[in-house]
DNA sequence: TTAAAAGCTGCAATGATTTGCAGATATGGG
DNA sequence: CCCATATCTGCAAATCATTGCAGCTTTTAA
């Protein structure tokens, strides 16, 4: 097959993968470091059983990785860049119609990119 | 509703509008200029049916710009930068495993940035 | 050894996408 | 005007993804 269709395949299976608002969430939230499967639940108000089958898809793919201590697995990025990387989409989604003329699309990469939760 | 919230569906959305492996090979056919319909499913080998209504998504989300001389429609990508983009999502990817070892990935890089058909 | 805490997995119901096909539009040439 | 070319749109069938729930595993602590 083709080098060019499997790289084209698999490229689109990893946007598949971040094509849900839940997981790229998910990234932002272990963008500055590991935390454990309760913690990103409580942090986005999702059912840790959600939270953990998404987990489960990011870790297939190789995007995030486990640490397990005790009881709780904590998970980080594989590559911490990716979060910078999907930030960056901003540039190419047209945002303006969307949220009020006020919030310009510069607050809101602040916004994602905020040191301090 | 908050602006996270809002932010994490728009991102989402782009990255489910990427996640096809037929319309990623169509941004990058447009990476050098614009093209026709015709011309593209030519270069893809896809029914022209199939090209016209991945551009109409395309459209919508206003990735491609629409220029109509006589009866064919030319296509340009909005923000020629997006297929850079694109490009760079291989680092994330887990592709050697998929193609064979050789196949290293900045050989798969380089197809996709190569400047001739 | 039992119980509780933290997560994981399998499955069925629901919801969303993709695809092919039939027919609609719009343009240019004779 | 009529036909061919180029593309678009609407729709139904097939395929794929998401979600909640029940039940399982592992670990810790009493």
């Amino acid at each position: 097959m083709p080098a060019r269709l499997i790289v084209s395949r698999e490229l689109a299976d990893l946007f598949k993968l971040l094509g849900h608002p839940d997981r790229l969430r998910m990234i932002e939230e272990l963008r500055l470091g590991e935390k454990d499967v309760t913690s990103i639940a409580d942090a986005l108000g999702l059912p840790a059983t959600r939270v953990s089958q998404h987990l489960a898809l990011l870790r297939m793919h190789r995007l995030v990785e486990e640490r397990r201590a005790g009881r709780t697995h904590f998970y980080r990025l594989s590559h911490p860049h990716l979060a910078v990387w999907i930030v960056d989409a901003l540039q190419f989604v047209d945002i303006r119609n969307r949220l009020g003329e006020a919030d310009h699309i510069d607050s809101v990469r602040a916004l994602w990119t905020a040191e301090a939760p």
